[in-house]
DNA sequence: CAGTGGTCTAGACCACATG
DNA sequence: ATGTGGTCTAGACCACTGC
């Protein structure tokens, strides 16, 4: 059976997108759904309130609640719908290289570290089938009392980096995406020519305290790689099935 | 006064965030989650579901609830916080060509018109302060009986585009972001050295029956436009505020 | 079978906006 | 004062899982 709220919310974002309800304007009250759904005031409210974080309608305590007026900067990408497909049986990792230096100045800076603490620098290639794909380098806190490094200089750990644990820790911290021409090194490894557009995906992770533990970022082939996103509103058709 | 259900939300997730639940652990039952915040299971279920498409936790029917291990590709982009700024004080809108030709095979296929058929062809360039800042190239369906390409055609509809109202039609449509390298055309309305990189953000917008109204793209330069997300457990606090 | 998540009711009370 | 959104209760019933 399907939930009534889930109904009452296909209902509403129908005619939101057909026009019954036009942008900015107000719509019928809590009370006024309630009779037209036969539903009680919780189950009607749960079904704004999903409108409400998706972003379709807008409410005003004491004033009423408005389709929401959407625009192109309303659009939200996901990272794990980037087309490609991020990981699958043809994907592997191969490290190019792992070692301990000194943190520079801005490896420092961005691990908030002093200058010259020692780091772990490390240099991976994702490849689909046999071609190179992303472009992965990283700097991690060497710290043997934290034991997050083990898990990290593992060959394998892209995998569970993309998509779920990294060791036992929650994972936390900003990524940044922006657009850039690949060095020379980058574009050697990825077999481009230099100065190749790519999509780069920059990343510090912090630990449960928020500190940094590690920087890196990864490049994305632009030819290989994008990110698609829907505008606008989306329902499921109810599909009654019979069972006769 | 904080409601309840945003309370509980705060406490689980600050759990989940400081590894009191660890990932992948089940979390206590409704039963004694109601028990302990002294709330009724309305209430405790609304937190839950919060927490549910936030993506921190995971529920099976019959078995628990349980902390969702998180990575990489839980990241969200918002086109909304997109660093640079999209329109503010200083953001200037430049029409640098407006005209009708015939659709391209490649601009009737993303149409789904005959080829051939008429098209306006817009190019406009996006200025901060008198800085070059993106340029968009648009190709609109010419039909009289369609109102929208009226406010197509205005100077400023850039900014309605953005952040809300075209016309009054329901925006609805696909965005592809990706990294490019600019063209010679491109470069120079840019300012920008010929092949510098730029994020590219394409878009097909549809009318309510779904059917293409136009197509066209961003050219955002590297060096000023880039998207920022978050990973992981956020919250805010309770900030009880005295009014002695 | 008991335990768990999922939905729903029929009210009540509050805060806010408007006339 | 009236109407609006927003929160909350104290139960009930169902479907599913696992012993």
């Amino acid at each position: 059976m399907r939930p009534a709220y889930q109904d009452i919310v296909d209902t509403i974002t129908r005619r939101i997108a057909s026009g019954v309800y036009r942008p900015g304007s107000r719509l019928p009250s809590e009370a006024q759904f309630c009779a037209e759904f036969r539903v009680s005031p919780m189950t009607l409210r749960r079904a704004l309130n999903i409108l409400l974080d998706q972003g379709l309608i807008l409410a005003e305590k004491g004033r009423g609640t408005f389709v929401r007026p959407l625009g192109l900067t309303d659009c939200v990408f996901r990272l794990e719908d980037l087309e490609g497909g991020w990981v699958d049986e043809s994907t592997s990792v191969r490290l190019l290289a792992a070692s301990t230096t000194k943190a520079s100045d801005r490896v420092a800076e961005k691990l908030a570290l002093e200058p010259g603490s020692r780091v772990v620098y490390l240099r991976r290639l994702v490849l689909k089938g046999e071609r190179p794909a992303m472009y992965h380098v990283e700097y991690v806190i060497f710290d043997p009392r934290r034991p997050l490094v083990e898990s990290q200089l593992q060959i394998t750990p892209l995998a569970g980096l993309l998509s779920g644990d990294r060791g036992n820790t929650f994972p936390r911290g900003t990524v940044t995406l922006r657009a850039l021409s690949l060095s020379a090194e980058a574009a050697r490894v990825l077999e481009e020519p230099v100065g190749a557009p790519a999509l780069c995906l920059e990343h510090v992770f912090e630990d449960n305290e928020r500190r940094p533990v590690s920087w890196g970022w990864f490049l994305l082939r632009a030819d290989l790689f994008q990110l698609t996103a829907r505008l606008g509103p989306e329902w499921q058709a109810s599909q009654e099935v019979d069972r006769g």
